[in-house]
DNA sequence: CATGAATGAGTCTTCATTCAT
DNA sequence: AATGAATGAAGACTCATTCAT
């Protein structure tokens, strides 16, 4: 299965960033800091020492505390969210996804995963976003040209064989999500139950879903 | 209509608590810029400036910083989360919701307005459960009282009269909530777009949630 | 004799003001750090501890470092070069000053012990404007109007008995304080000797000042 | 005429020292740097990177940040201000002065020009000696030996002819210098105004000094 | 010689909190 | 109850200096 993982891609991101490997240690600590604990609440000490340097060393090279969080969140935007939606999109297509059932059992189990494995990113992200909402604004056309693009298509298909109702991809998309998220935003943000079942989850969502999105005879 | 504006029935808990007007006003100012800007972000000084009081009298009363937000969120969770249900749930009796699709547009189109004439206070309260989830874990209790008690019964009337699927109370909340959530949470957290159109979104909730809420035949 | 003590009239200036106690010493103390060992070499912590206060209390009431600096200068530009200015030309008006002679001799020695005796505050002054030529071209006004107002009288006097030549009242100061400062300035900026003769010193300036300034028959 | 101009010989001197070009880029940077913004606001990476040489080269021929200032003040009170001495003193005989106005002129407008075009080094210069007076007794020595020596043979000339007042040189020098500065010293340290008429300021000045210096009849 | 990443002490500044009035 | 001056610990950030490469 695909890695998937924030986390891996945000490392290999590092790797090949030019920044000196303390400086990479700076950026992977503070994430989790960040992640833990918030922003506000996380002390540019802090970071130093959880990262074993210097508080030099920090600033030498982000400048500001809000450097370091642009640092963590611009590769991000710019390179991690478009790998994982290349990815995702891969696999859409290589799975070969004959039904609109199997299209939704896929990407909503895979997404849910995705959520799970990547809860710190995404908290610092939700936190970023409370705070500097614009950031999403920069981020809502790329989502809105990929909806509209490589998932349009394979939206289409199902349009065209009367799998799917004929409604404008945002709106389908939006229902997606907002079932998806129904059931991962309390394993994200409130307590992660173990007793999570990602598996019926996934089915009951699929379930629903396909009831609200296929057409009426 | 019903009044339904978290700040408000604020305000009325507020006159009835035994505050002074001074002490009043902190809590008010206090509740508008954490919204705005975060509890973090928001310096006692302010709050003092801003409630035109000293900073002594800020923490007569309310002992620490952390005092004041739990002076806020404490009676919104303990007197306004209730009247607020109270209120919507009297309203669905009253307003004779002889069907589901009745019940559905009400329930959508209330909780929608809701939302957004509450942006403020929802948003001081996703900070805060961000920082401790535990908040949400006190509520959640009540939450699932409420849902499986006086809407609980709601719901029965409907899957007896087999307009609705029959599954768990908490399963058709959380479609509900999710589908919900998906129209309101770019309103409330993102740019509020002066385009949106309550009526026409909530149709559209309603729709799909009647395809996905109502039994095969 | 006056006063004539920037010291004095500052500390009056001080006592005047709403400062507390304690703020009046950081002021104080603070003329006296600057002067001693320069604006920039002087850090806040030990203003704090010289003036016996918490560093906390010295940015409440002057909110930056520069504050501090200001609250220094300010009153003296506002208050006490006026203060001085005045109290010298009454000086020259009482001590009845018949001749130009005796004009030179009272200025020269009098302005000579002033620059002495303000060692501190002209050596701040200096640094000052070293950093920020335009504190000077905001006196530049003041002293102007000085020189061509009150002290363009007396100096008239002394033109219209053809004591004194029948230059501009720049021209005529210019000297003045050129000769004033070749005598004053080794003792402010260098090493204050301790065989300043201010009396041999005033004498010897008059002297050159009379031949200058006097016209040629 | 003469080049008489500090930048200039500093720069020979640089030559001739035995720095690298990128060791003698630092301290002609430092010098600009320092005489704009003063020593303490002038950080030393500011200077690696005005000069184009990292941080390590700064310190591996200088030492310290001090160690840069007594680089430039060092070699200039060694040997610019010699050499610019020497230049003066062989132009005052070269131009064969005849009489004490020819002196004055020539002394006077040199001297002018001299300040005017080496408004940096001057400021540096005086930013120093507000630190650290003890730079100018080093100095004084070798002024009043050039003061007493070349110059004093210049002025017992005029003396000897009876149109010098027969003062001793140091005081006669004083008054020069101070009605000198009297011109310069706004130049240099305050604006330096556009319309500053280095010919007509000389002429004045020459015209009040050889009142107050010609013996009386 | 030259580099530049790393250091850590020190700087200015903020802020929640206390307390005498 | 209310004030606001005072506190001091902690925060973000700077900078002269060092050292391995």
């Amino acid at each position: 299965m695909q890695v998937n993982n924030v986390e891996t891609l945000f490392k290999k991101t590092l790797r090949e960033s030019d920044l000196s490997a303390k400086q990479q240690s700076v950026l992977q600590v503070s994430l989790n800091l960040f992640a833990e604990q918030g922003f506000d609440r996380t002390s540019t000490s802090e970071i130093a020492k959880a990262a074993g340097v210097s508080e030099g060393t920090v600033f030498k090279q982000f400048k500001t505390k809000d450097g370091i969080l642009k640092a963590i969140l611009d590769p991000i935007v710019a390179h991690v969210v478009p790998m994982v939606a290349t990815e995702f999109l891969d696999e859409l297509k290589t799975n070969n996804l004959v039904d609109l059932k199997s299209f939704l059992q896929y990407a909503i189990q895979d997404r849910m995963t995705f959520a799970v494995e990547n809860r710190q990113q995404i908290k610092v992200f939700a936190q970023e976003i409370l705070r500097n909402p614009k950031i999403i604004t920069d981020l809502s056309g790329k989502v809105e040209a990929v909806v509209n693009g490589q998932v349009g298509e394979v939206l289409q298909q199902f349009k065209d064989r009367g799998e799917l109702v004929d409604w404008p991809n945002m709106r389908i998309i939006r229902y997606l999500v907002g079932i998806l998220g129904s059931y991962v935003f309390p394993q994200v943000f409130l307590a992660p139950t173990a007793d999570f079942d990602a598996d019926k989850a996934s089915q009951e969502a699929v379930e629903v879903l396909m009831r609200g999105l296929t057409p009426v005879k």
